[in-house]
DNA sequence: TCTGGCGCGGAAAACCTATTCCTTAAGGTA
DNA sequence: TACCTTAAGGAATAGGTTTTCCGCGCCAGA
């Protein structure tokens, strides 16, 4: 089923019916209606193949992602494949499960695939290698930035969120607030840690850097983190946490021991991931980086690189808090 | 960078190139070198879209989901694309977020694109309507079946989970066993249901299916339906549930009202997601229904279909359980 | 009536690669 | 020495589409 057969049909050479199908030439309204017609019956599809290979764009683009598709490369592919898919851009997946051979693997296919473009991800903004395809064609990194190069990347305000949060917490109220949060190896949970201090420090309320626990990013930790917090700061009021998964293990810890959320310790979590944060009780105040945004950002400076723009440089999107129930307002005078 | 830009680096003509990249035709082991070094010198990589306007392969396939990628597909996907990627598949994805039109925009797209074949994956089991590409490709659904035709469809085994975690509690000496789980509409709910009063049935072990409690996929119903299932059956002794979100919730009611996990009452969910199953103290028992191995099978019988094969009906996995603290044995008799 | 212009549609090139067929030269045999 | 065989590599074609250029016929104006 080619435009040959289209042409045959209605009785006109094959250019003739290239044009009437893409409204180019000048043609009788008539000789263009019985092309379209003859498509319409025939089921014609042009192939994009024949036309990518004249165009030199095959509106393809690569997502390579270290995250193995989880819960930050999802919703950051799905708002990049918003922006792109607009563009009638069609999206292959690649994913490295962060192995540099693989990896490879898929950046030689991408590059005889002859991609308009590639978005990189990554779990969360952890600094990766650039990836290497010379000058063939742009790269986009979202939630991750290259060690190397001045390629664009979309990245979350981690510190921004970090204040964010702790500015709500004192609007509540609250002023001997603790933080339990991930690997200090981890960019991101320094910088919501920094975040969080300077805010704090800022408004007169004392946070040492020092006191931050960092552990891993896990119900256990979190857990067993609330245990150590209330040993050391037991009139602790408020607990920002890293994450929403170790928010859900230090509420548990604390309702172990004891307190009532939010009436005697307010809980804000981080990522704003929906199962864990709904499904808490009560449900969580969290930060929200707005991951589809970051795709979509990355979506379209990509678009903007593919049309000839030069973007450089990072770029990031601001958080958004989401307040629930676990730092509703009242404070630890309140209701209890 | 085409291939006659190293034919004329080798001084041959691109004919004599192309045999000698692919290890064709009758040429001096000179020449070969020649051209390979010419073609590793000048970074030539074939243009797959010219490989595949000639061969009639594109070596793609599209992948269709409407779960938004989420907890389900994800895992297929990672299965499928193994499966493909070893046979230099690339993957499309396509993300109709359940409407419609998009769907309908995706599949054009992809017939444009010439796909070798397409896989379909859905939320849970619930069958959908055929998607209708003529007979341009091969078609195989995983985590769904077509409403109409006969194309292959991977499936997990809904009702031999449940039977498995039913002879699971009898195995550690439950009897009195309750079951909480998604809506009454979704087919996998009914079936777990089924599988898991099949096999109490069997075993003399009285359990109708007027008992399940049918709810939502969420924690909060657990929280809610534990309330009203010990108000009803207050000497239950395990209780069986349709996700390891709901068991989320079901532990943390039980828990509510004085019900230790698991002296009191074992505690077991289905699906095996990490983050709920092990961030849960203890960890969960759970039903594994193995999502890659389904994507995997998928991708394998799309190869087969691509191949020729002719491959037809339904095939289901079988599920897996995965036992931790939740269920330790020793019973409410025991170390309570 | 002849010519210029315009409306319409056809022919061909280009994109890049793989493959089939063909040419050339060299070497061997009768 | 003439013919045949074989090795080596070149030329051409196919694949599907878009676009540029060109030609044909008709109408209007001179």
């Amino acid at each position: 089923m080619t435009i040959r057969d289209v042409a045959a049909a209605a009785n006109v050479s094959v250019g003739t019916a290239s044009k009437a199908l893409n409204g180019q030439g000048r043609l009788r309204p008539e000789t263009r209606r019985r092309v379209t017609e003859a498509a319409q019956r025939l089921g014609f599809a042009p192939n994009v193949l024949a036309q990518g290979l004249l165009g030199g764009r095959t509106y393809t683009v690569g997502l390579l992602t270290t995250d193995s598709f989880g819960r930050f490369s999802i919703p950051v592919m799905l708002g990049a494949e918003d922006a792109l898919g607009a563009g009638q851009i069609s999206v292959f997946m690649c994913d490295t499960r962060d192995d540099p051979d693989r990896e490879q693997r898929y950046l030689d296919r991408l590059i005889s695939r002859r991609v308009d473009g590639l978005i990189v991800t990554g779990r969360r903004i952890e600094p990766r290698p650039a990836v290497d395809v010379g000058r063939r064609f742009p790269v986009v990194y979202a939630m991750t930035q290259p060690l190397e190069g001045d390629d664009p990347a979309i990245l979350p305000d981690d510190e921004g969120g970090g204040a964010t949060a702790a500015q709500h917490l004192l609007d509540i109220g609250r002023r001997r607030i603790g933080h339990i949060t991930g690997p200090e190896r981890f960019l991101a949970a320094r910088k919501r840690a920094t975040g969080l201090s300077h805010r704090l420090t800022d408004a007169g309320v004392p946070f040492a850097l020092a006191d931050v626990l960092y552990g891993e990013w896990s119900e256990r930790w979190g857990r067993e983190a609330a245990r150590i917090l209330l040993d050391t700061s037991p009139d602790t009021d408020a607990v920002f946490c890293g994450s929403d998964q170790i928010a859900r293990g230090v509420g548990d810890g604390l309702r172990a021991l004891g307190r009532r959320i939010p009436d005697d310790v307010a809980l804000a979590g981080f990522d704003n991931w929906a199962p864990m944060a709904l499904g808490a009780d009560p449900p969580l105040t969290t930060v929200d980086v707005c991951l589809e945004q970051i795709g979509r950002l990355a979506g379209q400076h990509l678009l903007a690189a593919i049309g000839g723009e030069t973007v450089r440089g990072l770029r990031t999107v601001p958080a958004r808090l989401v307040v629930r129930e676990s730092t509703r307002a009242g404070g630890h005078s309140g209701s209890g």
